[in-house]
DNA sequence: GCGCACATAAACACTA
DNA sequence: TTAGTGTTTATGTGCG
């Protein structure tokens, strides 16, 4: 099919071979250190230790870890050095199934989760001892290992957590992550190149020797432990759990407790299917679900291996996050350190003290916070839908209309920027974030369309743009492509071509300008609100429409000044994706798209419609005059688009 | 209230 | 038969 589930999951049957040796190095050195860092490992084994033996021994590495976590939670067990920070007893045993790593964060503080996570370390290590002693086993150091790579593995995955807990307080802390942390790092998830998770899954899910290693394993035959385990096997899962919680905070380990796994929805299950990276079971409903959880996704060393993949996610994850981080404080401090930058054209971006846009705006960022896309163009629309723009969770817990489907949100779409200067300048955010663009289907179909070497995209090809170019259209498949079909018909700028390898549609400019409502430019009501604040959520919604969808045009440039140089540099940057077309700056500054529109029309012949055109109002062209704080116009390539040539004068 | 533009949903036909 | 494509209609929303 398409690309359309990408972002989504990671659909691999775990079937190749590939092994995932490449990734256990990390996850090892990790656990290494977590478990020397509690300084509990006295006279056991060392974790490096650990290592080699799990490697010679996985069939053993396996059933000790199930000893571990079974008893771990066993009552005699609870001797665990107090961390020097007092967590809750309460708090530290709660089991995840109990509460959420988000949860925690809303009830302990920074310290104490650290703490809780020291605890549960400890506690880990604890359960090496008393799993030896249990099993009276006069392990070799050779054999103690065995363990101790899963061991690494949990104890990675809990410096993981941390990592991810105290990034997201972070976040919270600076206002990024508002309401809901987990959409974040969700978001973030997608940000990673669906063809690298494919990867790692591919690798993973075929891990070498998972059931064949474990058969011809020699050495150790756990199997009288078999009933241990199968009791134990719930415990383990459980403490496994505690030790796997994906950054967007969902639990990656089937809760065994039946009143729990029934009660309330499982993390790994939803839209009866199985979750699990790499599987796509369908599962009729929860106990199915919970009957395949617990066959397919056992705690083997395929499951290991892929858990030990997820961790590898996450770490890209925090990778990523850390550099979206930099970015983040780089253009804050770009923005708010700027000396004396016009401040009425300014502000009104992210801080502006008026309109209901903004009030939503406030309410989803903390003041002084700008909002993920930077540009002037920063997408009006999800902020109605929910808490974080960046949430693709919150973005469909809030973008349904009745009850279901994506909100209706015409006037959201409109917005200041045109197309191309959006995508160019935060072509990565969406990308990466389930941010919807703010732009109409039909202005993207064109867009996609116009974008291509030919200027003519098969539907197909127009829908892998779509989900190439955002991550918000990887998702509800049906419903936008629902609608990139609705427009291409509905719309007569879009021409329908019979080609020889089929049907390609192309876009006829001269009806895309047609339809589009006459008369902006100079209107002193747009003029007026462009000057008092450039309050883009003030802009009604005809004025939002053309802004968004018109690029600059004539009248307005004569409006303003010659563009700052900031502003005429914009215009060189991140045309990555619309490099399609140049513009050209002439020596007085002012912007003067030298290329034919019929770059964008070629396929269609365009008559020029000077008149219309030249009335077009092109707000930007104004914010591009006089907004040199703002990242603005790269664009103007909708500007050409939207203009010919001729219109300048 | 009306018209417009837009989004969404859905039905239907056609075709490979 | 199915999925993809294309058309059309209906409905709702937000705005001027």
């Amino acid at each position: 099919m398409m690309v359309e589930s990408a972002s989504e999951t990671i659909r691999t049957t775990p079937s190749n071979q590939n092994g995932v040796s490449s990734l256990t190095s990390q996850s090892d050195g990790g656990g290494g250190r977590e478990g020397g860092s509690n300084g509990d490992t006295n006279g056991e084994i060392s974790p490096v230790d650990f290592l080699h033996l799990q490697q010679q021994h996985p069939r053993w590495a396996r059933q000790f870890l199930l000893q571990q976590a079974s008893g771990l939670n066993s009552p005699g067990n609870t001797e665990v050095k107090q961390s020097p920070v007092q967590v809750p007893v309460s708090m530290a045993m709660m089991s995840p199934q109990m509460i959420t790593p988000q949860q925690m964060q809303q009830i302990l503080s920074p310290p104490q989760l650290q703490a809780l996570l020291q605890q549960q370390q400890a506690l880990m290590l604890q359960q090496v001892k008393c799993t030896r002693r249990q099993h009276n086993l006069d392990l070799v150091p050779g054999r103690l290992q065995l363990g101790s790579k899963q061991l690494a593995f949990q104890q990675q995955l809990i410096q993981m957590q941390q990592l991810q807990q105290q990034h997201i307080l972070n976040l919270q802390r600076q206002g990024l992550v508002p309401m809901q942390p987990t959409a974040a790092m969700q978001s973030l998830q997608q940000a990673m190149c669906p063809s690298d998770l494919q990867q790692l899954w591919k690798e993973v899910s075929g891990v070498p020797s998972s059931e064949e290693a474990l058969k011809q394993a020699e050495g150790l035959d756990l199997s009288t432990n078999s009933s241990n385990s199968t009791s134990a096997y719930p415990k383990a899962a459980s403490t496994h759990i505690q030790l796997h919680n994906l950054p967007n905070g969902q639990s990656h380990t089937p809760k065994r407790d039946s009143h729990e796994e029934h009660a309330s929805s499982h993390p790994l299950y939803g839209h009866g299917e199985c979750k699990w990276p790499g599987c796509e079971a369908l599962c009729e409903d929860m106990g199915q679900f919970i009957k395949h959880l617990n066959n397919e996704h056992a705690l083997d060393d395929r499951s290991t291996a892929q858990c030990r993949v997820q961790m590898q996610v996450v770490q890209q994850l925090e990778i990523q996050l850390a550099k979206e981080s930099e970015r983040l404080q780089a253009m804050m401090t770009h923005l708010h350190m700027r000396p004396s930058e016009p401040k009425p054209f300014n502000q009104p971006l992210n801080l502006a003290s008026s309109g209901s846009l903004l009030k939503r705006d406030s309410e989803v960022y903390p003041e002084g916070l700008p909002h993920p896309p930077t540009s002037a163009a920063t997408p009006i629309t999800p902020l109605r839908q929910g808490p974080s723009v960046i949430s693709s969770s919150s973005l469909h817990s809030h973008s349904h209309t009745h009850g279901v489907g994506p909100i209706r949100r015409r006037n959201s779409d409109k917005y200041c920027t045109p197309i191309a200067s959006e995508l160019a300048q935060n072509c990565e955010f969406y990308k990466n974030a389930d941010v919807r663009p703010p732009f109409t289907y039909a202005s993207l179909i064109r867009h996609a369309i116009l974008e291509s070497p030919e200027r003519q995209l098969t539907l197909n090809e127009i829908y892998n743009w779509f989900t190439r170019k955002f991550a918000y259209f990887r998702r509800n498949t049906a419903t936008w492509k629902n609608a990139v079909r609705h427009n291409l018909s509905l719309h007569k700028c879009f021409v329908r071509v019979e080609n020889v390898k089929g049907a390609v549609w192309t876009v006829d400019e001269v009806e895309y300008q047609k339809r589009r409502p006459p008369k902006m430019t100079g209107s002193p009501t747009l003029v007026k609100n462009m000057i008092s604040g450039l309050g883009f959520g003030s802009l009604n919604a005809s004025y939002q429409a053309a802004l968004a969808e018109r690029s600059l045009s004539p009248l307005n440039r004569a409006l303003v000044t010659p563009p700052s140089a900031a502003s005429l540099n914009m215009l060189h940057v991140g045309h990555d994706d619309v490099s399609s077309t140049v513009e050209q700056v002439n020596s007085n500054g002012s912007c003067s798209p030298t290329l034919s529109p019929h770059q964008y029309s070629h396929q269609v012949h365009v008559k020029e419609e000077p008149t219309e055109l030249e009335e077009d109002g092109r707000p930007m062209s104004l914010l591009a005059g006089v907004t040199h704080s703002l990242p603005l116009p790269s664009d103007e390539r909708d500007l050409e688009e939207d203009l010919p040539t001729e219109e300048l004068e």
